[in-house]
DNA sequence: CCCGCTGTGATTTTT
DNA sequence: TCACAGCGGG
C-alpha cells in the first residue's frame, strides 16, 4: 500500500509530509521541492488509510492542479488518486454553487462570465448611470468592483456606498448579473463564502465531506479564499495544511494578502510551522545573493536557502550604457556560452524583465540576429472570437436568462436583426422585466415589429428552441448537435467571410473544430458532467487549448524564453538574464506611491531564484522611454546584495574583445548580428 | 461595414 | 514614441 518512498525526501520534507493532523504551515522556499511535498503528503494520507474523498487540495491555476493530479496518480493506485479532490479555488466554488446556489437566489444553471463579458456589462451600466460630467473608465471600474468584492463588509452582505459613481455602478452591476442568472469570477468566491456563512446546513454538509484540506501557494490567497478555507475547515483543531512562501508573494496588486501567511496563527491557532530551506535548483552563489536581498524585507518569516550544489559561478553585475548594449551583451553571452559548451540549447536561457514592453525590445533584438525565442504571456490570448461565439450559443441553450451571450449571437451570422431591432427588444425586456429570450416569443412585442423583423426574431427563437431540446435530450451527442447547429447557421462560411486572410480563416476554423473535439472527448470521459460541466471547465480554463498548442510549439522550436518576473514564478532556467534593473523599473516607480516596495523586492527575489547555474543582473545608464532617452540610476536593490558572489562586468571590454578560443564562432555570429541589423 | 483620424496613456495577470 | 480605443464619415 505505502509504496511511495518517504526516504526519497529530506528530513524537513518528510516532517512536512507526515505531520498530517491539526493546522500546519509549510514555508517552502523557492526550489525546495514544494510540489513533491504536497503530492507525497496526499499519498501518505492515503497510505495511512484516509479515504480519498476526504482529501481536498486547492491550487490557483489549472496547470498546478493538473500537475498535482498527474503526480499523485503516479504515486498511488490511480483509482484512489481519482477520488482525491484537487481543484482550483474557482472550480471548487463552482462545485459548491452548482449544488447549492439556489439558496442565494440564483438558478442552478447560472452562467459564468469572463472578464470580457463583464467589461461589456460594466460599459453599458456606466453609460446609463454616469451624469454628463462624470467619467469612469470601464477598466478602472472593473478593477474597483473586484476590490469591492473582496472587501469584508461587502462579503458580509453590506451594500456599497452608492453616493459615489463606482458604488452605484457596483450595485447595478451586481443586480444585473443576478438578473442574467450569471456570476463573475469574484462572485464564485464571494457567493461560495456567503453560502457557507449564511446557510449552516450547507456549511455542515460541505465540512463533513472533507477531513483534510491542503492549500498551495497560500501567500497568494486573498481574503475570500482564506474565508473559504476557514469555513470548510472541519474539526478542532482542523486538519488544514497550507504551503507557501511569503517571500514570493507578488500578487498583492490583485488582492493577495501576505498577511494570510504571515499571520497564519491568528486564523488557525497553534499550528505546526515547518520550513523547507534546502534548495535543489541553484548554486550557493545565487542563493546567497537571493538571501542577502530578501532579508531586507521587514515583515517576513525568516528563511535561509542553501544547497548542496557548491558555490558555482559568480553572479554577473553588468552596467550597460543603454538598452541596445544591454541586449548586445545578452546576445553575446548566449553565443559565447553555447560555443564554450556551458549551455546546450537556446531553451536553457531566459531573459526576465519587469514590464512587457521591455520584452518587445528583446524580441526584436534576438530575432534580428536569428536567435529563436518565445515570449511567454503578453496579450495573445483574448483574441478568439469564434470560440466565444460558439460558447455563447451553448450558454444560451443552457441559461435562457443569459442576455449577454444571446446578444453576442443574435445577429450571427447576420439575419436581419440590426441595432435598431435589438434595441427595441432590449427596451421591451426592461419594461417587462424578463429576459431577452422571453421577449422573442412575446406576441405583444412581436406585434410592434415589421413582418420581416418579426420573422427574423421568430426564426432565431425557433432555432434556439429546437437546439435546446436536442442538446438536453437524453443521450444527446453534444458535439454532434453543436456541429449540426454550426452547419445550419452557416457558421464556417461566415467565419471565412469575416476573416481577412485565408490563413486566419483556417486558424479560426481549427479553433472551433478543436473545441468540438474537446467536447466530444469530454463527454466520453465524463459522461456525468453534462454539457454544463464542459462549459464550466472551458470558462475556468480557457488557456487549456492554447497551452497545449504552445507546448507543441515549444517542443518543435525551442528558443530563449522572454518572460516577465510575474510570469516566471514557478519556472527555472539554467541561465538567467535579469535585465533593466533600474530605479523606477524595479522597484517600479508606482510602487513608491503605492507603498509596495517590499513586493518589488520579492519580485526581484523571485527573479534571482529562477536561475539554476548562471545569473546576470544588468542595468542601463540611459533608456529610451516614450521616444526620448532618459538617464537612469541603478536599482537601489542592487546595493542590498551581498558582494561576496558578485562579479562586475566591464561591458566595453566584453563586447570589443571576444575571447580568442571562441572567436571563430562568435565572430561569425557577430557578423550575422551586424547583417541582421541592417 | 470599414477605414482613418484623433486623443490618450503607458506594471504586473489568473480564474 | 507607439498602440489602441472610440468615433465619425464615406
Amino acid at each position: 500500500m505505502a509504496s511511495f518512498r518517504l526516504f526519497d525526501l529530506n528530513d524537513a520534507q518528510r516532517a512536512a509530509v507526515t505531520q498530517t493532523d491539526g493546522p500546519v504551515l509549510i514555508l517552502a522556499g523557492a526550489g525546495t521541492g514544494k510540489t513533491r511535498v504536497i503530492t507525497a503528503r496526499i499519498a501518505y494520507l492515503l497510505a495511512q488509510g484516509v479515504e480519498a474523498r476526504r482529501i481536498l487540495a486547492v491550487t490557483f491555476t489549472n496547470k498546478a492542479a493538473g500537475e498535482m493530479k498527474e503526480r499523485v496518480g503516479t504515486m498511488v493506485d490511480p483509482d484512489a488518486a481519482k477520488g482525491v479532490t484537487i481543484a482550483t479555488f474557482h472550480a471548487l466554488c463552482v462545485r459548491l454553487l452548482r449544488t447549492d446556489i439556489e439558496r442565494l437566489g440564483w438558478k442552478k444553471n447560472f452562467s459564468i462570465y469572463d472578464q470580457g463579458d463583464c467589461l461589456g456589462l460594466i460599459r453599458g451600466i456606466i453609460t446609463r448611470t454616469a451624469a454628463r460630467d462624470e467619467k469612469l473608465e470601464p477598466n478602472a471600474a472593473q478593477s474597483l468592483i473586484s476590490k469591492l468584492k473582496n472587501d469584508p463588509r461587502i462579503a458580509a452582505g453590506k451594500s456599497a456606498d452608492e453616493s459615489t459613481l463606482v458604488g452605484a455602478v457596483f450595485t447595478r452591476y451586481q443586480a444585473e448579473l443576478k438578473r442574467l442568472n450569471a456570476v463573475d469570477f469574484d462572485d464564485l468566491l464571494l457567493l461560495a463564502v456567503r453560502l457557507l456563512r449564511e446557510h449552516p446546513d450547507a456549511r455542515d454538509k460541505w465540512r463533513a465531506r472533507f477531513h483534510y484540506l491542503m492549500v498551495d501557494e497560500f501567500q497568494d490567497t486573498n481574503r475570500l479564499q482564506l474565508d473559504l478555507v476557514s469555513l470548510l475547515a472541519h474539526g478542532s483543531p482542523p486538519n488544514v495544511c497550507v504551503v507557501g512562501d511569503d517571500d514570493q508573494s507578488i500578487y498583492g496588486w490583485r488582492g493577495a494578502e501576505v498577511a494570510n501567511i504571515l499571520e497564519f496563527e491568528r486564523h488557525f491557532p497553534q499550528p505546526k510551522i515547518l520550513k523547507l530551506e534546502q534548495n535543489y535548483r541553484s548554486t550557493n552563489a545565487i542563493l546567497h545573493t537571493a538571501n542577502s536581498l530578501i532579508k531586507n524585507n521587514p515583515r517576513r518569516r525568516p528563511k535561509t536557502l542553501w544547497s548542496e550544489h557548491g558555490t558555482g559561478d559568480k553572479v554577473q553585475l553588468v552596467p550597460a550604457p543603454n538598452e541596445g548594449e544591454e541586449a548586445a551583451y545578452v546576445i553575446n553571452e548566449i553565443h559565447r556560452r553555447r560555443a564554450a559548451g556551458e549551455a546546450a540549447d537556446y531553451r536553457d536561457f531566459a531573459v526576465i524583465y519587469r514590464t512587457n514592453a521591455q520584452g518587445d525590445f528583446f524580441e526584436r533584438e534576438l530575432r534580428a540576429v536569428n536567435i529563436p525565442c518565445q515570449r511567454i504571456g503578453g496579450t495573445s490570448i483574448l483574441d478568439r472570437r469564434e470560440v466565444k461565439d460558439l460558447l455563447a450559443f451553448v450558454a444560451c441553450l443552457l441559461n435562457a436568462d443569459d442576455d449577454v451571450s444571446l446578444l453576442r449571437i443574435i445577429n450571427l451570422p447576420p439575419r436581419g436583426l440590426g441595432d435598431n431591432a435589438i434595441e427595441r427588444a432590449l427596451a421591451h425586456s426592461m419594461e417587462k422585466k424578463t429576459s431577452l429570450f422571453a421577449v422573442l416569443g412575446d406576441p405583444e412585442f412581436l406585434a410592434t415589429l415589421s413582418a420581416r423583423t418579426r420573422a427574423a426574431f421568430q426564426q432565431f427563437a425557433m432555432l434556439l428552441d429546437s437546439y435546446e431540446s436536442r442538446m438536453l435530450a437524453p443521450g444527446a451527442d453534444y458535439a454532434a448537435v453543436a456541429g449540426a447547429l454550426l452547419d445550419e447557421i452557416g457558421f464556417f462560411p461566415e467565419l471565412r467571410r469575416t476573416s481577412k486572410t485565408e490563413g486566419e480563416a483556417t486558424a479560426r476554423e481549427i479553433n472551433v473544430r478543436d473545441l468540438l473535439r474537446d467536447l466530444e472527448r469530454y463527454q466520453r470521459r465524463s459522461p456525468d458532467g453534462g454539457l454544463r460541466g464542459f462549459i464550466d471547465r472551458v470558462s475556468l480554463d480557457r488557456d487549456r487549448q492554447e497551452e497545449k498548442k504552445r507546448e507543441e510549439q515549444e517542443a518543435a522550436a525551442s528558443g530563449v524564453t522572454l518572460i516577465t518576473l510575474h510570469a516566471a514564478k514557478g519556472l527555472e532556467f539554467p541561465h538567467v538574464f535579469l535585465v533593466g534593473l533600474e530605479e523606477g523599473l524595479l522597484p517600479h516607480e508606482r510602487s513608491r506611491v503605492e507603498g509596495t516596495i517590499d513586493e518589488e523586492r520579492r519580485l526581484f527575489y523571485v527573479g534571482i531564484t529562477r536561475a539554476r547555474r548562471a545569473l546576470s543582473l544588468s542595468y542601463c545608464a540611459t533608456r529610451t522611454k516614450w521616444g526620448t532617452a532618459a538617464g537612469c540610476t541603478p536599482s537601489s536593490f542592487l546595493r542590498e546584495l551581498s558582494r561576496d558572489h558578485l562579479a562586475h562586468v566591464n561591458l566595453g571590454q566584453v563586447l570589443n574583445a571576444p575571447a580568442a578560443e571562441t572567436s571563430a564562432r562568435s565572430h561569425f555570429s557577430r557578423l550575422r548580428e551586424m547583417l541582421g541589423q541592417r
